[in-house]
DNA sequence: GATTTTGGTTGTGCTAGCGCAAACTCGCTG
DNA sequence: CAGCGAGTTTGCGCTAGCACAACCAAAATC
């Protein structure tokens, strides 16, 4: 996935891009050519917003390379991190959940690669792509059950049980098994883990130093390796994070 | 919404239930017949569950009278009130969202009166019933918007706040004008308020009584009417509770 | 390679809200 | 109508985690 940075300008898309994601699996060459050539190709800085929250929702994405990030802001100014999307995944699909504007902001959390199409070709996907619907609505469903799950946390767990919580979930959708554990592959600061789980960044920093300690994780900065996966779904609460 | 109370065994359901209905609103009355031939009528006693997380998710429902709480429970045995859904509403749909299982327990608040249907008619629904898909689909985008904001709630905001802001959106989802304020129309504890919203039972009683004291709402065991919702609003931090 | 920026660590109060405990009040049931 | 159970109120001490603050270190920028 992290090959083929630059998947091309317009016409130049290959169509094995969108082969193995789940919403396009089981279409043909030729039906995935008729995608494509409709498609938009754009890539993000990391840290750019791909679309922002309140905008009217125009156009819908999917990730071909690269990490999101889905935040809110408070009115106060706080921001929460509401969901990751990792690469393969549709994401800024609220149109079709009834939404006129986009009800968060999608920040590039590394460079990123994604497509999109114009929302008014939604209707036309749905009836025309077999299972694409299907995929889609899996791909919500799933992510109802987290946000779900986080609410619980956040209304139930310590704070230590939520970064564990936190750290799990991100290693079991996004983690790469390295040699002294498992690594999370995209950047999270601090901050970051502290907008995911309403804690501060000082409380998080504290933790992680503690779990250093333990043998527990290894972090350098931006990254986070887990060493030992096991003790922190026992910190965790064992709430087996979705 | 309140008469009719027991609609009817099989075979004599009244078409105009359903008319008001988002999902079936858009129909015709012989559709609607159709609709109502296949389905299942039952009543539940305020506190029955309709159907528990874990549970194979063998049918879905349409609340036509009265009040479902969707609630989870933690390993620790911490309960949180996930949704309430209002009557009109369908629910228990995680199958269409790709769930094998329902993701969630679903209790009367009140004593309810729930159509349902076997899963596998779903298909059948969306494909034939102009309309449903699209309108099915607005409510979980409703739902999500809505756990959206209540993460943000739990992760940002006081518990006060997040008293407030829980009050507010049943009041916009279920509350009745009465003489002295807005009322909302099913029971509500401050256990209950307190799943909500992430705190303890206590430290709900003890806001409330202050709010009490200072004219804000009025509450009798079990239900609670706002006199002032400005007041309410301002305590919230104008999150603009969805 | 000096400087600035961004991210991380750590220490020290302080307080919101929890945990525990006890008592009180409706409304129901036998 | 006594007794019970469910819901509520209130007091008190304690602590998890926040706020504030100062400092450190990697990495980006010039």
């Amino acid at each position: 996935m992290k090959n083929n940075r630059h998947p091309a300008r317009h016409g130049l898309l290959d169509e094995s891009l969108l082969t193995q994601m789940p919403p396009f699996a089981m279409l043909r060459t030729d039906q995935i050519r008729e995608i494509l050539d409709l498609a938009t190709s754009r890539r993000y800085e990391a840290g750019v917003a791909v679309f922002e929250e309140g905008f009217d929702a125009e156009r819908f994405y999917v990730l071909l390379d690269g990490h999101i990030r889905v935040v809110r802001i408070s009115e106060q100014g706080e921001r929460i991190i509401a969901l990751h999307i990792p690469s393969g995944q549709l994401f800024g699909i609220a149109a079709a959940l009834g939404h006129t504007t986009y009800p968060a902001t999608a920040i590039a959390a590394v460079e990123s690669v994604a497509l999109s199409w114009p929302m008014h070709l939604w209707p036309d996907f749905v009836a025309r792509y077999d299972g694409f619907a299907t995929q889609t609505y899996k791909t919500v469903g799933h992510r109802i059950e987290e946000m779900s799950s986080r609410m619980l946390e956040l209304a139930t767990q310590q704070v230590e049980q939520r970064i564990a919580c936190a750290i799990l979930r991100m290693i079991n959708q996004s983690g790469r098994k390295v040699d002294n554990g498992i690594k999370i592959d995209f950047p999270i600061t601090r901050q970051n883990l502290s907008e995911m789980t309403g804690a501060t960044l000082h409380t998080v920093s504290r933790t992680l130093s503690a779990w250093e300690r333990d043998g527990i994780i290894e972090s350098q900065r931006k990254h986070i390796t887990v060493c030992d996966p096991h003790k922190l779904v026992i910190l965790s609460g064992t709430l087996a994070p979705t």
